[in-house]
DNA sequence: GCATAAATCATACTTTGGTATCAGTGAAAA
DNA sequence: TTTTCACTGATACCAAAGTATGATTTATGC
């Protein structure tokens, strides 16, 4: 199972391989082409800053697992004197991204994903099985294969571990 | 299987990295082939090809994983008298203005808060025991009265609720 | 001194969690 | 078409969690 992903992922870094060859082949034939005309020389240095970073930013995208997740976190002290309130937001845009890219690092399934999910809120295994109108078994067999993908022996190690993948708010 | 991912991931980085050096080196070999002349030129557009690539993939994860670990920072107002000769907490060093307050309208103890904690860690009754230097049967009944006092049926809800009142990281 | 509460421990019991093994189905990929 | 995989489910068993009850010790407030 890891072994066919392993390999499955380094194809795509094959693919990426060949796309960087044909990328460069592409490059020299313009070089060829254009490097007759002096004045062209800007604008094919500037395309290939931008095509190359472009490579890179999609290259990190597509190769790299996030490390940190941000926790929301709100506090309020509220004992009949003023109230101080701090709000750190965390980045909206990316949040989708992360949790995709975490999502695909730990191998959980879409399933897994909401079993976990509502195991972290405090759930019994019987009350998420009642949730997702399936046997208890079931959630059984999910949370197990969890814990496994997760390197977790109890559900509230894969909790805490789920929060910092940015698996579960 | 963890170990296998970060394996995977490796993989995936070295061969990255081998497919580019010998893309270069294949260059290299062709263009003494073909183009004896200007070799400034061919490395020169080498040069900016990979420094943008690394630009793009540096911009990439600076975007997407801003390394922000959000920080509890809390100015602690006095509650008028109730603060007395407080002794230190042992455990829980680092967020000492977290607890007080939600501590006391939780009515937890010293060390049942330390149980808490330690619980939403992940760790088992056991382990905490072993930790405190304390029997199992005592882990057993501060997590019951803490259960009873967070007004929670598990352990994991137990954790939920910890963390919304700012009683745990 | 005495009541109170926190912290400790024990024993017995019930419930839930977690593992192991097996298996059927349906969808998607090779 | 065959294979693979996610999802589902069952049974059985063991480990851990949680409850109930009772008890001792120590420190603190009245």
């Amino acid at each position: 199972m890891a072994l066919n992903k392993i390999l499955g992922k380094n194809k795509q870094v094959i693919f990426y391989g060949f796309s960087l060859a044909a990328l460069l082949f592409l490059l020299k034939w313009l070089e060829l082409k254009f490097l007759i005309i002096d004045h062209a020389m800007e604008i094919y240095i500037g395309s290939i800053a931008v095509i190359f970073t472009s490579l890179g930013i999609w290259l990190a995208l597509k190769l790299t697992n996030p490390k940190v997740k941000t926790v929301v976190v709100e506090k309020e002290v509220f004992i009949d004197k003023l109230v101080e309130k701090e709000v750190f937001l965390p980045a909206p845009i990316q949040d989708f991204s992360i949790n995709q890219n975490a999502l695909q690092q730990s191998g959980l399934s879409k399933r897994e994903l909401e079993v976990l999910q509502l195991i972290a809120t405090g759930m019994s295994n019987q009350e998420i099985a009642e949730k997702l109108f399936v046997s208890l078994p079931t959630i059984k067999t999910h949370a197990s294969t969890i814990f496994e993908k997760l390197d977790a022996k109890r559900r509230t190690q894969a909790i805490e571990k789920a929060k910092k993948m940015g698996l579960v708010a």
